[in-house]
DNA sequence: CTGAAAGCGCTAACAA
DNA sequence: TTGTTAGCGCTTTCAG
């Protein structure tokens, strides 16, 4: 085991290109290029070089290569909480893509915690990343910068940042929340409750407000239309679940802004011997699998989650390629999927 | 813009150590070390030093770093599906420690494809990881070679790879399935059926086997014990629900190898007319949220996933730092949690 | 405590 | 087509 200069004994990759290039009797230039140009290689010469790799099972050295050409071949994906079964199937989109591409993720998980923004701010300065895959819905800042800042290549997705001048990959939240809106009253309820998201979120804001509008336009008024703050979680909709249950002249509507809040609401209605859809109509958003398999079958927004995962993974990639890529929202269709959660109210039967 | 030898026209991280020296009015090796090891550097040059840092917003180079110290400060996770409720929390402890120890990790999703592990051998292989963490429990292989043998610092999690010296991180999946069939025993049940996971896997071996053995132990034969094929799924656990509808004298107690499947088992049995528990008995695998929030609240096995990341995280990293770490299983406690998915069989009441 | 200088392994001008 | 060579930005020995 040889030992240089200010080597650690670390027993990593110890064959180098020049060992190859040894071992093959040509140059390291050669080798490189028999390895990344195979074309501008003889192929004698392409014969040596990949006897020799497969010989030693050589592998090129990342950093070198990276601090060499000035890029990382990695992505970084801010996730805001990795805990929510609505991320997995969007990452999933994501690498699918990104790895066909050759590139590898790192992904950030926030944990809902502002403070993790300055890991990976510094993370994207310190040249280790090539671009920047935000579903966060906020730019990330450190104490004195600000992720944007750095000049690298960021496309958000699942959530956006209004007013930033980059691709942002959403879903028609608004419009898929008029719907809702619409479906009920379609039904004949007259009385809505919505469930709300994280205060301030671009999600939340659109959906309350696709939700509300659609039911001013018909005619309702602010008081027909009671909104319970929650999150996007299973615990805050069984919050909400109680916090309704305690509303007077209870609301037989209710859009609950995510399907994990939806479920759990479903749950403690149900426990005190309320129908769903016969007394409360339940609408959830996502369409993650578990609303599948609940009682009743929630009707949802199903979010095509790996197709914005890789939706947003090429419009990045196209973006890195140098390609010129539309700046601003990018609106894939999220439709309205009805099922058993939602009916006629029981008192117009 | 300053456009130097081989370099691309990336605007990337613009400010070197050089520049840092330079304004500091110091050596790069001073700034290195100001940076590192604060306690090398006089009080003057190092004021002047994060003076420089500050105003320039210098954040080291990572891949020279990597270069020159021959490590990466990154951890490889391989997931064999990111697309399952189980992992984002399991994740999330391997962050946490992670992260507090100044390494980034890089997930690599298996999606239950084999052919992916090439990949992810060859990003071990090319030095730009420094330990990996292994969830898929298999060793990953490409063409020619074993992760296994890149000399490289391996943690097994939540499942193991029988007779692999490396530290591996379960639970007690034998004796807590034993302890399933004991709440069955003693609740009366007599016939059984269990929903298996995924052939092969070692959880599935060790859940299966636990189960079946503390049965035939307490004297009932193979008869006795039905087992449905199927996987750690949703859709597996609805198949399995419509394979044991259609048994002719059924049974009245199911292990369900996880709670994704056993919910799904609920709802199909439960659409029959089939009441859970009276009818029939089913106990779940993992603690997932959603198990809490299904009717009836399941009874599962609730494995300590948080703490299972972290503690695989802990000992990667204690074996990176050089101390000597188990080699072998280090099996953490997951407790039985007994909800309302379970009861006496109807037919001895 | 500080600076000079030697590379880490690779890629890409440039020359041949 | 191929080889020579100059770094990429950083850390760390070694000398002062």
């Amino acid at each position: 085991m040889r030992q240089r200069h200010g080597r650690r004994q670390s027993p990593k990759t110890n064959v180098t290109i020049q060992d190859i290039a040894k071992r093959a009797g040509v140059s390291t230039a050669t080798v490189s290029r028999a390895l990344a140009n195979p074309d501008q290689v003889s192929e004698r010469f392409l014969q040596k070089v990949s006897k020799a790799v497969s010989e030693t099972g050589y592998t090129p050295n990342k950093a070198a290569r990276n601090l060499r050409s000035q890029k990382s071949m990695t992505i970084l994906v801010v996730v805001p909480n990795v805990v929510n079964a609505f991320w997995p199937e969007v990452l999933r989109g994501i690498d699918d893509e990104l790895v066909a591409a050759g590139y590898d993720l790192i992904i950030g998980n926030l944990d809902n915690l502002i403070e993790r923004e300055e890991r990976y701010v510094n993370l994207a300065a310190s040249g280790q990343i090539d671009g920047v895959l935000l579903l966060s819905g906020r730019m990330p800042v450190a104490r004195d910068r600000s992720m944007g800042d750095l000049n690298l290549p960021i496309v958000t997705l699942a959530s956006a940042i209004p007013g930033l001048e980059v691709p942002q990959v959403v879903v028609n939240e608004r419009a898929v929340s008029a719907e809702i809106a619409q479906h009920f009253i379609d039904l004949g309820h007259r009385r809505f409750c919505y469930v709300a998201g994280p205060e301030g979120n671009f999600n939340e804001v659109e959906r309350s407000a696709g939700f509300t509008k659609r039911l001013a336009d018909a005619g309702f008024s602010a008081s027909d239309i009671i909104r319970i703050p929650a999150g996007y979680s299973f615990a805050a909709g069984a919050k909400a679940g109680h916090a309704f249950l305690s509303i007077e002249h209870r609301p037989t509507a209710v859009y609950c802004a995510c399907d994990e809040s939806a479920i759990s609401f479903v749950k403690v209605v149900r426990s005190v011997g309320l129908d769903v859809p016969g007394d409360v109509s339940v609408v959830g958003f996502d369409g993650i699998e578990a609303a599948h398999y609940c009682e009743p079958t929630l009707t949802t927004v199903k979010q095509p989650r790996a197709q914005m995962g890789r939706t947003g993974a090429r419009v990045l990639l196209d973006q890195l390629d140098g390609k010129s890529v539309p700046k601003g929202l990018i609106e894939l269709d999220a439709p309205l999927v009805i099922e058993s959660s939602t009916g006629p109210p029981r008192t117009c039967q």
